[in-house]
DNA sequence: GTTGAGCGTT
């Protein structure tokens, strides 16, 4: 059968990229999205009306104009009218590039099939771009694969590019993430990340990750197994993220919880008290605003102005959520888990079978990073941690982790 | 059934 594509750019007069369409002419948003990370939706200028006009979507699948997609232009769609623009515009401002991370570092690669080697690590990302180190971690002993290793590129791009999405490794889905020894202490302020509450078993990764996405780029999702009613949704903005919290909406005709994701278990490098004492202190709020014409006011009423929140973008929204009700369907990507092997009888760790996580974190373009008003009603403080900044957000729970 | 895997012998 033959491939169709459709042409996508980023705007109307730029360089369009083909994207390929499903089998019954449909094209998905997560393909869409797949190229333009965060994109909701596309628009086309019509060759009759000289209007822009938008693509009928349907529960994450984009139907084709009447005559067909044709050979026009689509243009992305992104939340918020613009926010990909104020990315371009925060990266190649002055700003953010004090914090110079645009030097590469080891990447670690999670879920590595036990037989892989690191030429085929070699073989596998050098499609990326040119690799200047890779290592396989080994038990000294027995020399067996422990199923991680670390990848390193030349060009920054390419570990962008990594990162930003999940890899086939012999089989394998793996992910790639900047290793815990390199996130800076100060990293994540706030978190991008949400709990969601009340799941059912029948929401797979795929249907969380389309979901969300209309609230903003979603770069992880987590289903913990076995089943457990509960799941990770991880967006690039932390500002998303917290504007969701505490609230109910319905996936696939179920009401589920949005709430503050705590830090994991076990991880003393981000807990309250260690992202308390680093990087926010009182100099978060007033300074490092640097030039952009910020206000000589107080970092109050600054920060009050700041906080144009996503949340009411997501209630505009709310009516897309009515056509997840009943029947779920969507794109099945489902990918087939490879393993089989069991290994012995105990659930050891060197069972591999595929979990269905998809995507990772990556590290924020934001360049300003401020506090968050802590409700008072806060219970997960535990460190009679409360800064006094009646948010313009009201009382959505509060509280930190990552 | 409401809080997640795994992180580097040099």
């Amino acid at each position: 059968m033959a491939e169709v594509y459709i042409r996508v750019a980023e705007e109307e007069n730029e360089e369009p990229m083909e994207i390929p369409s499903e089998d019954d002419g449909t094209v998905l948003l997560s393909t869409v999205a797949a190229q333009f990370p965060g994109a909701c939706g596309l628009r086309f200028r019509s060759p009759v009306s000289q209007c822009m006009r938008g693509v009928r979507l349907v529960e994450g699948v984009l139907h084709a104009p009447e005559n067909g997609w044709g050979n026009i232009v689509y243009v992305v769609n992104y939340p918020k009218d613009n926010k990909r623009k104020m990315d371009e515009i925060d990266a190649s401002s002055a700003v953010k590039m004090k914090r110079g991370d645009m030097k590469t570092s080891d990447l670690i690669v999670l879920g590595l099939p036990w037989k892989t080697t690191e030429q085929d690590l070699k073989d596998y990302f050098s499609t990326f771009g040119e690799v200047i180190m890779v290592q396989v971690k080994r038990d000294a002993k027995t020399g067996n694969s422990k199923g991680f290793g670390f990848v390193r590129f030349t060009e920054y791009e390419a570990q962008e590019k990594v990162i930003s999405q999940r890899h086939m490794i012999d089989g394998r889905w793996c992910d790639c993430k900047l290793p815990n020894s390199k996130q800076g202490p100060d990293e994540p302020l706030r978190s991008r990340k949400v709990f969601v509450g009340r799941c059912t078993e029948d929401m797979t990764t795929d249907d969380l990750r389309q979901f969300f996405m209309q609230y903003g780029e979603v770069t992880d999702v987590f289903i913990p197994k076995p089943f457990r009613a509960f799941a990770f949704v991880t967006f690039a903005d932390d500002q998303v993220a917290q504007s969701l919290c505490g609230e109910d909406l319905i996936i696939k005709g179920v009401s589920v919880h949005i709430s503050n994701a705590e830090p994991k278990h076990g991880n003393r490098q981000f807990d309250r008290t260690a992202r308390f004492g680093n990087g926010f202190g009182a100099q978060a709020f007033g300074s490092s605003r640097s030039g952009l014409g910020s206000s000589t006011n107080s970092s109050l009423a600054n920060f009050g102005s700041f906080s144009l929140n996503p949340a009411m973008m997501a209630a505009a929204q709310a009516a897309l959520q009515s056509s997840w009700g009943m029947m779920g369907m969507l794109a099945s990507q489902q990918q087939t888990s490879t393993s089989g092997s069991t290994s012995s009888g105990t659930s050891s760790s060197r069972d591999q079978s595929q979990s269905f996580s998809t995507g990772n974190s990556n590290y924020g373009t934001s360049s300003a990073s401020l506090g968050w008003g802590t409700g008072s009603n806060s219970t997960t403080s535990g460190s009679g941690f409360s800064s006094g900044f009646g948010s313009s957000m009201e009382s959505k729970s509060s509280g930190w982790g990552m």
